[in-house]
DNA sequence: GTCTATAAGTAGATAGAC
DNA sequence: GTCTATCTACTTATAGAC
């Protein structure tokens, strides 16, 4: 246990297998899935190609292990804030957009998604997971929160289905333009994202009566 | 002119030269750039590989000039509806938000959009091209369409950028999930294109007062 | 303007030494 | 577990006949 933790408190000291999977994601991120060699994730995780293969049988391989460990956090944080039946429904309103901006804009499963839009018809178990394991779970946690509320009078009610894309339509909208526009300076002040979080709450609190 | 526009009457009269950009969008749209090769737009094209590089010197200007077409004619119809004084700000907004999710739900350029975010490092200018000439005519028609009708009196005063995220936002999202999740067919309720449209209605007229 | 043939390079993946 | 060397297939792009 001690020794694991000390394994990864520093990046030098990951494991190869991790580097191998932090340099593929960055690289995806980057150039797509297509256009990114199983030679440069190998000279970005500082070894061989043949010695990639020795941890992932396929390139395939490669991608499926970058989504594998995403999903979880970001589902787990928002259950808890969810539940926390102790705090009124308006004060877990924003810790909860706090953690759908989390899980979509800042994690690198959720920058993934044009990777999943372009790997999608060549490898659909990759979106339906994304969708299971992430989006879907995402909503239901997120509507059974607003539904509670508007049922238990402390939110306006407003139909559930608009409120779905009131919530999850902005956060996206900000990590597709990142991922299109992330590279131009004078854009980055329209793409801040803790502005557009704040705008995306003042959105939420007005649709909800708050 | 009546023969370039008998030409134009059917697909089997289309010129080669738009064939090939029909062919090749429609392959960009389906693998990405990167997972699409010459060899695959010449066939959905029905000409031979080599024939292709007489009407383009190469893939990249393929890439390029399936934009090249695409931004004017959603900005065209947009100030043309925002432009129309006659009518109320209020009667103005549907038709508006209509020729947005035209422009990006359906039209191929916004279908493209995780095209663009796959091929911004590479290719930045067709990603530059497609802020400047499509995304931020969008923008500037908008709110300032928008910031006339609060100003008038029609719309309740709301925070303008927050507006701006809660126009372009939505649709954004809608294409996006159609991109990465239209594949599935028990999903595609989920992402009907006139109900969302509506939902979005819903949400922007609830924000404006009306 | 379209074709066949081919060049030159890179891709994913494997063999086998150490 | 990592390496060098290599295989096979496919990539973008070009040459030159018709």
């Amino acid at each position: 246990m001690a020794t694991s933790a000390k394994l990864q408190k520093e990046p030098d000291m990951l494991s190869t297998h991790d580097r191998i999977l932090e340099a593929a994601t960055a690289l995806f991120l980057q150039n797509g899935y297509a256009a990114t060699s199983m030679n440069a994730i190998a000279k970005a995780s500082g070894i061989q190609k043949a010695s990639l293969y020795h941890h992932f049988e396929s390139k395939e391989a490669v991608l499926f292990a970058c989504f594998e460990r995403g999903y979880q956090a970001t589902v787990e944080r928002m259950r808890t804030i969810t539940g926390q039946n102790d705090q009124s429904y308006a004060d877990r309103l924003e810790p909860l957009v706090g953690e759908i901006h989390n899980g979509i804009v800042h994690s690198s499963v959720g920058q993934m998604a044009p990777v999943i839009a372009e790997t999608t018809s060549r490898y659909p178990e990759i979106a339906r997971r994304f969708n299971d394991e992430f989006i879907d779970e995402m909503h239901n946690i997120a509507m059974a929160f607003l539904s509670e509320g508007m049922e238990q009078g402390e939110f306006a009610p407003f139909e559930i289905e608009a409120m779905d894309h009131a919530l999850f339509g902005i956060p996206v909208n900000l990590t597709m333009c990142r991922s299109m526009f992330g590279g131009f300076e004078d854009l980055q002040h329209r793409y801040d994202t803790d502005r557009v979080k704040e705008l995306h709450l003042a959105i939420l609190r007005k649709l909800l009566g708050l």
